[in-house]
DNA sequence: GCTACGAATCTTGTATACAAGTATGAATTC
DNA sequence: GAATTCATACTTGTATACAAGATTCGTAGC
């Protein structure tokens, strides 16, 4: 693996888990001083982090991790929602949907006694579902977008699984929305996606 | 503006233009001196381009502008076409859509006469049209996608407007949608713009 | 003629040096 | 004490040097 794209990662990381705090100032030379690198493999990464929204530069003026701003995340939600909505309506019209949803359907709509209960696995489960709705759509690129939605919504759902009521409640939703697709009714199946 | 940015831009413009074809292969150095430029921008533009998915890189073996594929383009085009009809929806459901259609009304319900015949301008014209329904709709981030995914559609789409019957063709289109909105007729304007 | 091998050349990946602009803070002036 | 000015340190932007791996092509050997 190249330096930059370890040190994209580390980065990502540290915002995701809050070492960097939204609305802290940095300098790249600060950065690669951590990361025991020359500058030009940070320079790459945090290029990348910019177009990913996660930091921002100023010319000549170091960098600043973005504040948080509750209408971006709000809006990246809508286009989740809407994205999922699609593949959930088409799921509905084709036939095989059984089968190519089989590894979602083991893994949520098992007995209560099986249910996860450790709010990181429930987080990291429940982000592989959204992405496995999405794996069924058939359009690639349309799951790319999706994942990078979910990526940059990461930072504010890994707080919602520290309730043990947010656990069950996802699973129930998630058994819901399954059985709903499996037998074809989609308006049930996107309404329990939205609330 | 950067040198980067510059060298970014240019390489875009090359790419769209046939300028670099589907295939080709090259090195940092030789953009590097057709730019005039040192071969830090110029990597700093190609990884961006990368990630845009117009060029690969081959490690330590020179880059190449990603060879055409038609379902890439199919996919991209199905989630153009999502964003747009969702968009076109809750815009009928909106009162002031009106105003805020007034724009695009002014330029694709003109007279016969008033219409645009350069193939060059029409092709503009016509991805303002969709950027012009994206921010109707009130989410910068399903905007900013939108945008993302035409530009990437711009390279097959510019070579649509070389056929006069394709333009005339366009500004009926275009107009219909606006009225069906105008008319809080969803499900038309939907369906025109999915044909 | 065909294969194997190796040097030369090319490629990207990384570190570093320097250029150009920005902010900061101490000294100066009023 | 308050405002201003200027030197200094710090920042990113760019160019260049070097490292490490891939490819290519000619040559030796058969």
């Amino acid at each position: 693996m190249n330096l930059a794209e370890k040190v994209y990662r580390q980065l990502k990381e540290d915002i995701f888990d809050f070492r960097m705090l939204p609305g802290d100032r940095f300098s790249e030379s600060e950065v690669a001083e951590r990361m025991q690198a020359s500058r030009t493999p940070v320079r790459e990464a945090l290029y990348r982090l910019e177009r990913d929204g996660y930091v921002q530069v100023y010319f000549r003026n170091g960098w600043q991790v973005r504040p948080f701003d509750f209408r971006y995340f709000e809006e990246l939600y809508d286009v989740r929602i809407l994205l999922e909505c699609e593949v959930v309506r088409r799921l509905c019209m084709e036939s095989d949907r059984a089968e190519r949803l089989a590894g979602l359907v083991t893994i949520w709509c098992c007995k209560p006694s099986q249910r996860q209960v450790d709010p990181v696995d429930v987080a990291f489960l429940d982000e592989e579902f959204h992405f496995g709705l999405l794996e069924c759509g058939q359009n690639k690129q349309m799951e790319a977008i999706h994942k990078g939605v979910c990526e940059r919504l990461r930072i504010v759902r890994r707080l919602d699984f520290y309730e043990p009521r947010r656990i069950q409640a996802t699973y129930d939703e998630h058994s819901s929305i399954l059985s709903a697709i499996l037998s074809a009714d989609s308006s049930r199946a996107t309404r329990d996606l939205t609330k």
